[in-house]
DNA sequence: CGATTTTGACCGGCGC
DNA sequence: GCGCCGGTCAAAATCG
């Protein structure tokens, strides 16, 4: 039925964001450490398809948002070729509908930095201010900035695999290599979401890295937020070890995962100047 | 029985 | 122009 004869076929892998015009490519990627094939992020999603890409022996799930039939989410999930422990959800696309509580939290902390990235990529001022601010907090944190000479679309990564989850670091740091040049980005920071209201407050702390070096062709930026390790020590199994108790252990886990991205988020609001002001000098940089 | 997952095929973009 | 690769579709299978 999908053999070229059907036209909504042809809208499928490119441009399809017919629901919501002003989303953009922005993507949102989640590394989180985690056994389980796929973290619980409170949104109800279904899967459409299943790769092995190239470079990578495990396998990327893309699934859909199955709450709302109309709904352009899609995340995919992968894990980290260097540590397979560690999972990848990118999240593309903001939600069109209302979210359970536990889901508006990582779909407002997504929703807030794809917005962000976008604004920044359909606007052109700068603001020095933030790039002060930002620069200030590089004294005393890792900031890992970097940058690729293309980036079709704009990804910023929240990390959370790397710190017990604490409001007390924030760290940057800015890598050599980065080199401005891509004009992709700029820096109207505005945390808003199209799905609600609640969602203003970003990632209380952690380390920002900006990473678009490796293997995604895309810019690619990396925060750094915190762990929310709490009992992810099962080993992997693979794809069908989902016993109910697996089954509850996953939940469980992956609430807290949710409840500690809410906490970051809310915790700590200077974060999300900080953030802003990463994306703002990384734009900005790359704007001249 | 409905919803979800699996899986092979298809399509478009991109590099050579 | 051709082949590769990532992303998506949809029928079949599986699950609850």
């Amino acid at each position: 039925m999908r053999k070229g004869d059907d036209e909504s076929v042809k809208k499928r892998a490119g441009d399809d964001e017919v629901s919501q015009p002003n989303v953009k490519r922005a993507r949102v990627s989640v590394r989180t450490k985690c056994d389980y094939p796929t973290i619980n992020d409170g949104c109800q999603w279904r899967k459409y398809g299943q790769k092995i890409s190239r470079g990578n022996p495990c396998p990327r799930s893309y699934y859909r948002c199955s709450v709302a039939p109309l709904c352009p989410v899609r995340k995919q999930v992968q894990r980290c070729l260097e540590d397979m422990s560690i999972l990848i959800t990118t999240y593309e696309g903001t939600h069109n509908h209302s979210l359970p509580i536990e889901a508006t939290a990582m779909a407002s902390t997504t929703a807030a930095a794809a917005s962000m990235l976008l604004s920044g990529s359909s606007t052109s001022s700068q603001s020095p201010k933030n790039f002060t601010n930002l620069a200030n907090y590089s004294k005393t944190t890792p900031l890992y900035l970097s940058n690729s000479s293309s980036n079709p679309f704009p990804t910023i990564t929240l990390d959370f695999t790397a710190f017990p989850t604490t409001s007390s670091f924030t760290s940057f740091n800015f890598p050599s290599n980065f080199q401005p040049g891509s004009g992709l980005l700029s820096n109207s920071l505005s945390f808003s979401s199209p799905e609600s209201s609640t969602i203003p407050k970003i990632l209380g702390s952690g380390c920002l890295n900006y990473d678009s070096t490796s293997t995604l062709p895309y810019h690619k930026n990396l925060i750094n937020i915190g762990s929310s390790q709490k009992q992810f020590d099962q080993p992997f199994i693979g794809k069908n070890n989902t016993s109910t108790s697996d089954k509850l252990k996953e939940d469980s886990s992956q609430q807290a995962l949710t409840e500690t991205l809410t906490k970051a988020i809310t915790s700590d609001p200077s974060f999300q100047s900080v953030l802003a002001a990463a994306i703002s000098s990384m734009v900005g940089a790359t704007k001249t």
